[in-house]
DNA sequence: TTTCTCCCTGCAAACGTTTGCTGGAAAGGG
DNA sequence: CCCTTTCCAGCAAACGTTTGCAGGGAGAAA
């Protein structure tokens, strides 16, 4: 009832393990018509690669890692399975860790994977980490490392972010190309590189259609829903007929503040999100926001990691364009 | 500069490898001075043990896969953060594959994860699969198994699912007890328990309730938002004052519908839906739902799945509870 | 014929752990 | 004091694969 093995099929045809591996693993020293038959008598028997022996010999897995704050994230979610599509196309198995945004749990997570001997680790920080340095602890000279979305500087391997100034700036051109004349702006936190890149992209699209760029209606720290709203109270108190916001959550904040004051939207004010999650097309008006393309990005990780594995690169950093999903919200 | 090796910390205390495995893995034939000493050592010098060889020799791994129809959807988002939670604490890693719906790639990952010798298999099945053949071939003798939300009769293993009938009944009696007279349902297929119990529950509240089931009022294959907004313009016809819904995106297009006849949700129109995906929260008016507590069944899954390992049990069937979440669309 | 290549295949040693068996030493019982 | 039991540790054989080295056979060149 054990499963077939390299020897079963050599003694079955008479020649050694040796021979049915290198058949196996496509060596060229051996004899095509040897190989046929090997590889015939592997299909009869049900043959399959005990990977573990495989590995062990080898000293290498074909494992890959992947550390995310949360798996049940809609951004995380995509990005996983964009991911896990490539990696398992290219013969990688997927073994996911969540760290739940603690700093503990991401250092847990790394040692873990070390024991499991992977290949490479693909990580997206937990929002307490700030240096890199258990990651250089962790991983030793042979695993290889991607980064995405949330990253740190001064670690060897693969960056892979979102083209998030482009972003900002393609949203905010879009409000002003629509005809609002105060923008308000939902950002997160400016001492993290993504919110700030948005940041500017907001401040550019303004600066290049001669808006000024008014610090009185930029609103700091803003992501959750609730801040979205109030901050929103503020802006419209100051004047402002339209929203950019660097999260969805904080612009459904903002959209529902300001049909609370009696505003049409799109008609008396505007409003644009970025992340587009899915309950942005579902909310009524229908909100316009920034699509990153996580499956994308999660596309364009594993294909970095497997460059990376391959040796065709020592690191590379890759920008995801984004796209701007205008709905009902902004168009008018 | 290769890890260390149990070889090495034999040898650095004048022991055997047997000895410092032993000591390791808590054998209790070692003498508590020598297994302090060889702990001790073992810290010292940073040993990991190989889990590849350790694997290779005991002939079984502690990677568990998990097998849905695609990540990125909140329900199995949200399930596999709860079993990766569960896993993880108990030592055991997590591999993840999905199907997209496919049963070619059902058994892709079957196999794929049969290679790699995992110690148990989690799955939810692809929309495509009807029977378990393909499991029982891919699986060994050792590989245990525990079906989850999409279940199939007949396989060896643990079951885990909602309990669909209690959370219908329960949605369809609180529309009943806020007034509602007639109420239209709004079903899945038929052919698949989970909508079955589903439709059973409904009925149940109306008949416990002295009220007709009206078959004209029950649109099967409704799942997606265009059928229930479809399905939901049949039921005002019909003079329906409220919908039960298995499915949160077939109510919103119910809810949808409604509003556009000019109905007062939920003054004129009552509506719950099932899943209780974040957009129900986030619509206005805020929708009522059923919560399959999705994180829950993900721990449920991979506790009944430690327990199958254990050889504590040989299967059960699991009941994870629902709850109705009332919301604005529902209650007057 | 001899010698030199070039293919192909076999031999055997790894990779790092685990574990059945064996046996010595200590302890306990009579 | 001898016999039995218990405790602890070593020996060596696995687990299934890969791979450096060696060697046999066939053909070609000399």
């Amino acid at each position: 009832m054990s499963a077939t093995t390299i020897r079963d099929i050599a003694v079955a045809l008479g020649v050694t393990p040796s021979t049915v591996s290198r058949a196996l693993s496509g060596n060229p020293y051996v004899k095509e018509s040897t190989r046929a038959a090997i590889l015939k008598k592997a299909r009869e028997l049900g043959y399959e690669r005990n990977v573990m022996a495989s590995n062990l010999r080898k000293g290498t897995t074909n494992i890959v890692g992947i550390i995310v704050p949360r798996i049940n994230r809609e951004f995380f979610g995509n990005v996983i399975s964009g991911a896990e599509a490539v990696f398992s196309e290219a013969g990688y198995s997927v073994v996911i860790c969540q760290t739940h945004e603690r700093l503990e749990d991401e250092k847990a997570a790394l040692k873990v994977l070390a024991g499991e001997q992977v290949a490479g680790i693909m990580i997206s920080h937990s929002s307490e980490t700030v240096s890199g340095e258990h990651i250089l602890d962790a991983i030793g000279e042979s695993v290889k490392l991607v980064q995405f979305d949330r990253v740190i500087e001064g670690l060897p391997g693969s960056i892979v972010i979102n083209d998030d100034f482009k972003g900002a700036y393609t949203a905010t051109k879009h409000l002003i190309d629509n005809g609002y004349k105060r923008i308000g702006a939902l950002v997160g936190f400016m001492d993290t590189i993504l919110f700030k890149r948005r940041y500017e992209g907001y401040a550019a699209a303004l600066a290049d259609a001669g808006m000024p760029l008014d610090p009185d209606i930029v609103y700091e720290n803003t992501i959750l829903r609730e801040n979205g709203y109030e901050s929103t109270v503020k802006a419209i108190a100051a004047g402002c007929d339209a929203i950019y916001s660097s999260g969805d959550f904080s612009a459904l904040g903002a959209l529902e503040c300001a049909l609370k004051h009696g505003l049409k939207v799109p008609e008396d004010f505007g409003i644009v999100g970025t992340a587009n999650e899915t309950f942005t097309s579902l909310v009524s008006p229908r909100m316009s926001s920034v699509d990153q393309h996580p499956f994308e990005m999660g596309r364009s990780s594993a294909s970095a990691m497997i460059r990376l594995l391959s040796g065709e690169t020592q690191g590379e950093e890759i920008l995801i364009g984004t796209t701007l999903v205008t709905r009902q919200s902004s168009t008018r």
